[in-house]
DNA sequence: TAAATCAATTACTTTTATTCATGGAGTGCT
DNA sequence: AGCACTCCATGAATAAAAGTAATTGATTTA
């Protein structure tokens, strides 16, 4: 049935760049007879001459021709297969799947990664954000590569690990009442308009860690999908936000906003990043894990 | 060196389509074990897996993955080239480069070739005009497979049949005063002005076969390179041209010329097909020539 | 004309691919 | 839990293939 094969094109291919059968067998570390033999035997199969024989030379047929054309294209399709492999093999290239669990894992996971994409430049990093099946779904699902998440499940078949630690603050606009308070109560926000990122509330700490537990609640809640308009809105006195005190801070510079620390103790909060123990010796994934860690040191 | 080869595309894609090694085997006409065993060898060459085992199924790796992309694009074209290639076996497709050695010939051709294509869709006909060493050196060269020639050359390894029988005749405008004679003589275009294709006087008939044997010639010699430019500057009365006959009777209904017989005997002219006589069994060049034969029964 | 070069061929050897038989591991059903 | 079923892996045996060595014949070069 399948009668071509690469070496068919190899061969082709090396006698019209040395001339002959005898230097391609040469340069393909094989025997002039072997090449003929293999000829012989694809020209029988073909039911065409691929070399018209001339004298003690050959030249292509029509046929030899097109082969030609076709060992040129197909096999340099081939060794680059094989380079690319071996970038596999080395671990040199891949592909990371991230999935997200809350906004502050994405903020924090856009200050890890150009540092780690600027030491591993053969891996692709993709971030997806919609899982059908929650992100420890998505894990197993094999829809992600890794996830970033608040909330670790010490499950079979993964593990996770803390990568960052954080305090969820409360953010106000420079002008706004609260904004010189050592912390706030949960009843201090019952007149305020609280605007978070569009999910349910569940997922939200300033309701499961601080609101809820308190039994109280915002007089408003909007809903803002952007980081950037939410500080905008907050820094105008439209309403307060919650955020990782890290990003607040940072953006300070560009918004007119502030923190101001949720309760007494503060809400502490960890991201942690979670993979499958399958993946635990892929050498890129590990060297990101390793990566988050040493940003964890340092101020992010 | 060459550890990826055409067997380990197909059972990628194979897998992939299956979904099992156990179907793939099915599908590739071998056994489950071979495929198992060929797997483990090229993942050992590879030095990374191609699938994950998990349960009794295999899932792609990355590598995978891309293996399999590589397998979609280049099995294709294996397959296309073994078609083609067929084709070429089938004498089905193929190419017939032509040469020409006059212009008639061109017009000749040019009536041929259309029904040509229709019986022969997979057979490119090319035309060939400048040959470096002549029409028989760019047969032998391979720069042309058939040359058609007034001057059939029989030499060992070429074969040339006539094709096309012809009479040149001179070419004058409706109101021309040789327009109603017989039969012109070579002095009586001793005051003419003689139009001809821009090729040197031994290869125009109306020399070597008219004027030349009876030691005349005409009062000017302008070239001129297309039929119609000539044929509109004979029609207005600028001069004479020497065309075949056939072609000056088509022509005729566009312009306003007339044919007169070249001496009491007028000239007689036939066109070869040349062809290298290992081309012979060739089909679609054999059938070229049969064709050619045909029309020339017929009226051209 | 002799020496050299090249492809084809035959007989033989080596390597590789494939099969057969079997075992282990997961899956699904009762 | 137990059983039947399916799937992949493996080792040993075998079949198939690819390869080599040695020689021939044809053609070119010196």
């Amino acid at each position: 049935m399948a009668t071509l094969d690469r070496i068919h094109l190899e061969i082709v291919r090396s006698v019209y760049r040395q001339g002959s059968l005898t230097a391609a067998a040469g340069s393909l570390n094989l025997t002039q007879s072997a090449l003929s033999h293999t000829v012989r035997k694809l020209e029988d199969q073909l039911g065409l001459a691929i070399w018209y024989r001339e004298g003690r030379n050959l030249r292509p047929t029509q046929a030899g021709e097109y082969l030609l054309a076709v060992a040129n294209r197909v096999l340099s399709q081939f060794e680059f297969a094989e380079a690319q492999l071996k970038q596999f093999a080395q671990g040199e290239r891949g592909s990371l799947r991230f999935g997200m669990e809350c906004n502050p894992c994405y903020q924090w996971l856009l200050k890890v990664v150009p540092s780690y994409l600027d030491t591993w430049p053969r891996v692709d990093v993709d971030v997806i954000q919609k899982f059908q099946f929650g992100g420890i779904g998505a894990l197993f699902g094999h829809e992600i590569d890794m996830l970033v998440t608040p909330d670790p499940l010490f499950k079979a078949g993964l593990v996770f690990e803390p990568v960052f630690d954080y305090e969820q603050v409360l953010v106000v606009g420079l002008n706004h009442s609260l904004r010189n308070v050592d912390w706030v109560s949960p009843q201090q926000l019952a007149n305020e308009t609280l605007i978070t990122y569009p999910v349910s509330t569940d997922r939200l700490d300033i309701y499961t860690q601080f609101l809820t537990p308190a039994g109280a609640s915002p007089k408003r809640h909007k809903l803002i999908e952007t980081t950037d308009i939410m500080l905008q809105m907050i820094a105008s006195g439209r309403g307060v936000g919650a955020l990782p005190r890290w990003l607040v801070e940072e953006q300070s510079a560009r918004f007119d906003v502030a923190p101001v620390q949720l309760g007494p103790e503060g809400i502490a909060k960890q991201i942690y990043l979670g993979y499958r123990e399958a993946d635990a010796e892929i050498d890129y994934l590990q060297a990101f894990v390793k990566l988050a860690q040493t940003h964890r040191a340092g101020k992010v």
